[in-house]
Parts: C-alpha cells; sequence; structure tokens
RNA sequence: UCCUCAGUAGCUCAAUGGCAGAGCAUCCGGCUGUUAACCGGAGGGUUGCUGGUUCGAGUCCAGCCUGAGGAGCCA
C-alpha cells in the first residue's frame, strides 16, 4: 500500500510502500541506513542483509543521492527516529538514477545554491520554508475570503507607471506598444472596490529598482485589500487583524517546520492585538533620543525601522508620515495638512516593513493638483480620475509583501529562501 | 548608480613572494544502530581573465569579469 511519509504514524506495522528519492545513505558493512523523502517527510529506512538478501543488499551499495526509489517494507515506532518511526526494509525498486548530485551533505555558498535552486529546494530546510509560505498564503485568501472582501485581480501588464516614483520593466506588447509590469495593483483595486465594496488583489508585482539588499527581490507577490468607505483606522485595524490572523495559523499548522527552522515561536506567539500605533512625529522623536541622526521630514531606513521594532514585543504601526516622502495618492490629515494618512506595519525582530498603506486621496480637484505635482501624464489618469467624478466615497487599503511576511515568521537572513524561484538585480536563473 | 569585501580541486576552505594542501563528494576496501556516521586507500588543479613588477607571483600592482553585503528606493 501505497503511503506518504507524513501519516506513517497511522500504519505502525503494516507493510507500506514509500514512493521517493533517496535523502542520504550510511552504511555499516551489514546493515544500510536509506533516508527516504517523499515531498512530505523525511524518514529512515532500516535494511539488513539478512533480511534482504546479499544482492539487494549489494545493489544498495552503490545507491547514490536523490535517486528515485520505491521503497517497501514494515513501519517500526523507534525511540532513536527523530519522526518516532522508521522502516524495515524488505524491497526496494529504483526508479531513476542520480550520478554526482551536486548539492552534497555539506555546506555550500549562496550563489552554488541559487544556481541550483531547482534542486536546493530539495533540502528540508527549503521545503520548511516553502510550506510556511503555503500556509501564509493560504490564511491570507481565508481571512479575506471569510470576511466578506471580493477577489478582484488587477492586470500585470499596465499601460504606465501607478506612481511613477519607482522604476518599472518595460516589456514589448506587440509593433508598437510599450506595456509595464505592475508594480501595485493599487489604482485598479480603488476602481474594484467601488464596484464591489471590498476588494482584495493578490499576485506577482515587478520593480526595476536596482536594489542590492537581503530585503528586495524584483518580482515578489504582494496581497492588496481596498475597501470603499474607510479610513485610515479602518486599514490599521485591517492591517493588524490580518497579520494576527496569519501569524497564530502558521504556528498552529505548521510548528513541525516551524522546528527545522530552529524558529523560537515565542516571539511569534506573542503577535497579538492590539498593536502600538505611533505617529510618525513620535517615531522621529524616539529615534533622535536613541541617537539616530533623523531629520523631520525624511523616510526611514534600515536601522531606523529596526530600532523602532526593537522598542515592542509586536508589530508596530507607524502613521501619518510626512506628504513629500509618500505616494500622490495619499489623503492629507485635515489637522495637519503636511502629514499623510499612510501606515507603515514595521514587522518585529528587524525584519522591518511589510505592510505599507493607508487612506486614498478622494477629492478630485486636490488629486489633479497633485499629479501636477508629482509630473505625471494626466491623460493615463483620466479612468482614475472618473472614480472621484463618480459618487467618490472616502476609502482605502494596503499591500502586505508576502515574501517579507514569510521571511520574518521564518526569521531567514534573506529574502530570497521565502520563494521557489527569486528574481533579483542579478539573477534570473534558473 | 555609489561604497566595502570576495573569487584556489565538484563543494567548503588553507597555503610568510620560494614543492598546490585539507575535509567533504566520487571510486576501491572495512564495519550490524548510523543521525552532515566512522576507519584505510586512490583519482581529481589554466589558483576568475588580461597585462605588469620580480631570479621566482595563488600571494604584490593595474585594468577587466563574476558574485556577495550595504546605501539609496521600496513590500
Amino acid at each position: 500500500m501505497h503511503v506518504y511519509i507524513e501519516d506513517i504514524g497511522k500504519h505502525e506495522g503494516q507493510e507500506v510502500t514509500i514512493k521517493g528519492w533517496l535523502h542520504n545513505r550510511r552504511s555499516s558493512g551489514k546493515i544500510h541506513f536509506l533516508i527516504v523523502r517523499d515531498g512530505t517527510g523525511f524518514i529512515q529506512g532500516v535494511m539488513s542483509k539478512a533480511a534482504v538478501g546479499e544482492e539487494l543488499f549489494k545493489q544498495a551499495d552503490h545507491l547514490s543521492q536523490e535517486t528515485s526509489i520505491i521503497v517497501t517494507g514494515t513501519v517500526r515506532a523507534d525511540k532513536r527516529a527523530p519522526s518516532g518511526y522508521e522502516i524495515d526494509v524488505e524491497g526496494f525498486e529504483i526508479v531513476g538514477q542520480s550520478h554526482d548530485y551536486p548539492i552534497t551533505p555539506k555546506e555550500h555558498g549562496v550563489d552554488f545554491l541559487l544556481d541550483r535552486r531547482h534542486l536546493w529546494i530539495r533540502t528540508e530546510r527549503q521545503q520548511a520554508i516553502l510550506r510556511v509560505r503555503h500556509e501564509v498564503i493560504n490564511a491570507i485568501r481565508d481571512f479575506f475570503n471569510s470576511s466578506g472582501f471580493i477577489l478582484a485581480d488587477t492586470p500585470i501588464f499596465t499601460p504606465a507607471a501607478c506612481e511613477g516614483t519607482t522604476t518599472l520593466f518595460p516589456t514589448q506588447y506587440f509593433e508598437e506598444t510599450t506595456a509595464y509590469l505592475t508594480q501595485s495593483g493599487q489604482l485598479y483595486n480603488e476602481a474594484n472596490a467601488m464596484a464591489l465594496g471590498r476588494v482584495y488583489c493578490f499576485g506577482p508585482t515587478f520593480r526595476a529598482e536596482k536594489s542590492k539588499t537581503r530585503r528586495h527581490l524584483t518580482e515578489f507577490w504582494m496581497v492588496e485589500p481596498e475597501m470603499a468607505y474607510a479610513s485610515l483606522d479602518d486599514v490599521m485595524e485591517l492591517a493588524e487583524d490580518l497579520v494576527v490572523e496569519v501569524v497564530a495559523r502558521v504556528v498552529d499548522k505548521r510548528r513541525p517546520e516551524l522546528k527545522v527552522l530552529e524558529r523560537d515561536t515565542s516571539t511569534l506567539e506573542r503577535v497579538k492585538k492590539p498593536f502600538p500605533r505611533i505617529s510618525y512625529d513620535d517615531a522621529v522623536k524616539t529615534l533622535q533620543s536613541k541617537g539616530l541622526p533623523i531629520e523631520w521630514g525624511g523616510d526611514f531606513g534600515g536601522p531606523d525601522e529596526t530600532t523602532l521594532s526593537e522598542q515592542y514585543d509586536r508589530p508596530v504601526m507607524v502613521h501619518r508620515y510626512p506628504a513629500a516622502v509618500k505616494a500622490f495618492y495619499m489623503k492629507p490629515d485635515p489637522d495637519r495638512p503636511e502629514l499623510a494618512l499612510g501606515v507603515d506595519v514595521l514587522a518585529p525582530e528587524g525584519y522591518g516593513e511589510i505592510i505599507g498603506g493607508g487612506e486614498r486621496l478622494a477629492d478630485l480637484d486636490l488629486l489633479l493638483k497633485r499629479i501636477k505635482e508629482h509630473d505625471l501624464p494626466q491623460e493615463a489618469f483620466e479612468w482614475y480620475l472618473d472614480l472621484r467624478r463618480y459618487g467618490t466615497v472616502p476609502h482605502g487599503g494596503f499591500g502586505m509583501g508576502i515574501e517579507r511576511v514569510v521571511s520574518w515568521i521564518c526569521k531567514l537572513d534573506h529574502l530570497r529562501e521565502a520563494i521557489p524561484y527569486p528574481r533579483m538585480l542579478y539573477r534570473l536563473y534558473p
């Protein structure tokens, strides 16, 4: 009977078949230890010469790393096994050979591993990360789907800059036209919210910034909710609820994976409502009192974000930034027009910004003025301006970067491990 | 784009300007409880590239290539 390794505990004492790959092999003369993985887990198969006979035992002498094999044997509980179970191997069949597998059970450099990312993901650690990513994505979808949001995906080919500030990837669109890969679904999201009330989009996003840091990818995944009739406070509350739900779900369902990653879950278990909310003004004062060289009006750098988040045991929400450093579509604070009603959520443990968003500018005249100030081509935004012409309402939303969330939850030291095939400034392969 | 660092065996790394080395991987041999198993043996090199200094360069100098970390920008 074919079983998956993750279900092996249900089959103690039974003869089962595992279909997988040989992860590693150790041998001791008359006994082989075969570590087999099948995508759902790892298990040690114990093969003794006495049990399988001379011929099969000798064949197993030459089994190499990542050979695909089908193993049959009897499941046995064993305290020595990390998972609690082993298989006493009675037979095996080679499906595909594997010679000179490059990723050996020793240390490798990042460049070497990234060139072989298609094989690197076979390791226990990378599998654990990708399972956590899966759980994060599922938790996000469940959160929105069960709270009245409609999934309305926004286009990936776009005619012009969404924000104009960051660099876009141009791409040929048939003979004459240049299209750009989206850097945010937000503007379309606003239109969708005016149609459907509460919406979200969830897809890949592209930024042609020549960033070379552990916090950047050129292609990453982002979920962006948008709500009609919503204020900055509503947006902050939604962000808080989402993060709490996602973290709780991973801690609940992916504890074995977090253990593989040696993640201390106590810091994740502290991620509960309410998150501290601090104004940009107060954040700057705090940073200055800590001796950081920041002036009011400047955006936060990496060290600033780290210092701020270190003040708290859970994510912190920083709101009301200077309008000058934020996007043209942000609504100004009615009490202090030099501030924008925006919010960033900073993850703990130095992981920085995982969410950015706020209340949008709903007033037609002011929006026209901002487009001029930012030197954006008005004709490209006519459809967006229509949203203010035909029944404008206060509204807002945010974007959450999936890889940054996964990176934080797994406590990775680089975003590149949080996505199956990272795209970076100097990496487009495999 | 700027700053810093790195490039030596398939991999991870050593080598005062003076014989090119180790561990792992591979191959051969040994071992009935290994957990990155262990023990013995063997094969494996255009020291990123080009030029220069020197009796002699992996090592020093110049330029280039490739990569990493950081800055800016952002999720």
